[in-house]
DNA sequence: ATAATTATATAGTAATTTAATATATAAATA
DNA sequence: TATTTATATATTAAATTACTATATAATTAT
């Protein structure tokens, strides 16, 4: 039931380019030095990502890659349901044909809202959503590095607000 | 991201022993007889179950397994939980120290909400709920063959209302 | 032009996990 | 005491995961 290293650094990989929209082609070699992923890898991964035209690419020098559409528009659900190949719990979820006990099966319905329920939730949540979290977190980090004795400065606490988007989703800690 | 066989079959198999909670001890060759699971598979997955106090089982001939509380009191999250070992989406939903990545990591948040909503929405059902739902799926089943001329009769209508507490769990196909 | 830089395409692989099966043993009952 | 059922441990084939390696193609700066 675990997300695969594929969806997540691919989600990374995506959240990134979200952080760099609006400063021109990105490349992969920079993303596997933030993300400490390597590059070979981030180029297998980014395969899927270009095909269902989230991203485009300009090869040679100065090239990279760029979303195709702003990061508002773009949902974490979206990119999950690309690298995992739909999002779904179990196969009889989406497709009732492949199990004979399908019609009658009462867990069958189980898997399937619990699919609903997770799915619904990563649609929910926007790479400008996460984009904003991280740059929220930088700073955050950035001013506790610059007064250790001061961390709840006035200065964090009013940054912070900034990723009040998020805020829902660290609930029930 | 999907759920394994171990997962799916066990619940499978405890949705089984509901239906017969009430019964005496169901055997495992009744019950791989009935989900079409080998008894040699079922033998292997209902270990963890016995372990998480679930199941009480009872030695040589006339013996079988028993759940040790009623129907209603056990949830298919809590099923789900001890056969994939944890209902999250990734390691560090649960376990933030295994990344370094984690305190300023804006996915990981994410990962952590979708699980969440996963799993409240696996604790909502009981093995009660499934229970009900089988027998009104065997009913409807036994009904069509009887009469395949009014596989709408009203006996048929007035026996699915037993499963109208589930009927929230197929919206959405 | 050509060297350097970046993306793309394809193949290979070690380790792990999954989904089982097989064999031997222990307990309980008729 | 023979039979039936559960339990424990070991084995395994196939698939998947998480990568790495090699070769090629396109673009740009010099």
């Amino acid at each position: 039931m675990k997300l695969s290293t594929r969806s997540r650094y691919g989600t990374r990989l995506m959240v990134d380019l979200a952080e760099h929209y609006d400063l021109g082609p990105v490349q992969l070699g920079d993303i596997a030095k933030r993300q400490d992923i390597s590059v070979k890898y981030l180029e297998q991964i980014i395969i899927p990502l270009k095909k269902a035209n989230f991203i485009e690419s300009i090869r040679g020098p100065k090239g990279g890659h760029i979303l195709t559409r702003p990061p508002a528009e773009i949902s974490v659900g979206e990119i999950v349901a690309i690298l995992e190949e739909g999002v779904s719990l179990t196969e009889c979820s989406e497709h009732a044909e492949i199990c004979e006990r399908a019609d009658f099966c009462p867990t069958r319905l189980v898997w399937k809202e619990a699919s609903k329920a997770m799915f619904d939730k990563l649609q929910s949540i926007s790479l400008a959503d996460l984009a904003a979290r991280a740059k929220a977190a930088a700073k955050t980090q950035a001013d506790s590095g610059k007064a250790k004795t001061a961390r709840h400065s006035q200065e964090a606490r009013e940054e912070s607000r900034a990723s009040l988007l998020l805020s829902s989703i660290s609930q029930g800690d």
